[in-house]
DNA sequence: CGGCGCAAACATACGCCGTAAGAAAAAGCG
DNA sequence: CGCTTTTTCTTACGGCGTATGTTTGCGCCG
């Protein structure tokens, strides 16, 4: 039933309301039950209502990633410890988009560039260059940060989503993988596969913390060392 | 001019001609030019026929990423120096998600978790392992460096594409943001921005691979330390 | 209080989309 | 050559995003 009004009454119909519904639409049955017909019904509202308040389907979108964006709190950052605070910011970022697994490709296919944002980042980047960092270095901070924790949401999102397909709830090898075929592999999955998550997420974190202290504190770059990398022309 | 052939001769159409001709439509117009009726357009044949080489276009996007993932070398490790050949992994996987930046959301939604890529996988483990990795640090150590790249690999492209939408190409700042309201954020972006990503990447890597080193070396875990992230329940 | 302007909501229509179902054509094979 | 098998074409259906034009009811001004 979709939940319809007594016609002729009007809804004072918002933005905002518009990107909440259609927010918990995607989260209650994924991103391909969006479609601007589908949530018109939801708010008992014809499709093209919709367009007064959104200038596009593509501005929908952009308006999910900027809902989840906005809702977690900027880095806190007192000069004694940067690192905690990049911690807990990482923590929080993989926390909303946890909350939210079928935003993700959005939010890894669309730059979060509006204003309020870039306010968040250049506060950031004031924080962590009075922790000692030069400038350009900060960006690197937020950015690999960041880009590390879409990645790793990204990831864990994408398995979460091929393990209901087999729906069944034992706990038992998601992948049922060949244990002689792949020794290291089903030895490295034994962990608890949620705690292996979330272990790797502080694990390689702590990581990165770890080496963005060292670059910082020695005024020498840490640079690739012995580099055999190839490029494309 | 639709590459029409003459009616009657056969293609001799396959799965891996379909893949290349998506592949490469994809990478000429963008993710969403890509419609079964106009990839059989491409080849010179109609929509359905499409269908005898891939079961449907979910299954097409699929073998799209697995184009991608496939055309790159799995990482070559000595046990001298892992850190030599995780990073020109990196580097690789990061060169061929750049060729074709318009995959990348599949790439990120998809798990590659196909029969080739797990015992690429697997040797990488065993390899990671013989350096001194536990199996389950092994996993992480693969992870998490696969996660940074493709993450940054996102970004970057998303900053492409919006970059792309005001087609000057004149040097100057792409996002022209007032210097008096986001002095850290120019200065940091002041550094020539195609280099200040490869120098992000290059410079969030070996943080990453020298975090790893560290962890490798100590018996004990460098874990997390006073701890005060919020989690959902 | 009455009418009117205007923004919000509706209704219709167009050309796309993915793909189910069946007809037709070509290719293999005795 | 006829028969089977596989590939390709044709048609059709429901749903999509949205351009375009009409209706509706609230708030304001006289």
């Amino acid at each position: 039933m979709p939940a319809r009004r007594t016609r002729g009454q009007r809804a004072g119909l918002t933005r905002q309301a518009v990107l909440e519904a259609a927010l918990a639409l995607v989260d209650r049955e994924g991103l391909q039950a969006l479609s601007m017909r589908r949530l018109g019904n939801e708010l008992g509202v014809e499709a093209m209502t919709l367009y007064n308040h959104v200038a596009n389907k593509e501005a929908l979108l952009d308006g999910l990633v900027e809902q989840i964006v906005l809702s977690v709190a900027p880095p806190q950052l007192d000069a004694s410890s940067w690192q905690a605070g990049m911690r807990d910011f990482a923590h929080a970022l993989l926390t909303a988009l946890r909350a939210h697994p079928d935003v993700i490709p959005l939010v890894v296919s669309r730059p979060a560039t509006t204003a309020p944002n870039l306010h968040v980042l250049e506060s950031t980047l004031r924080s962590l260059h009075e922790s000692g960092f030069p400038a350009h270095r900060a960006l690197d901070v937020v950015y690999s940060v960041t880009n590390f924790v879409v990645g790793h949401a990204a990831t864990m999102s994408a398995q979460n989503a091929t393990e209901q397909d087999t729906d069944d709830d034992q706990p038992g090898p998601l992948l049922d993988l060949d244990a002689d075929e792949f020794p290291f592999l089903t030895a490295a999955m034994r962990v608890e596969p949620r705690i292996g998550a979330q272990g790797r997420f502080d694990f390689a974190l702590e990581a990165m913390l770890a080496g963005f202290e060292a670059a910082r504190t020695s005024a020498s770059a840490p640079e690739p060392g012995p580099d055999r990398r190839r490029e494309q022309p």
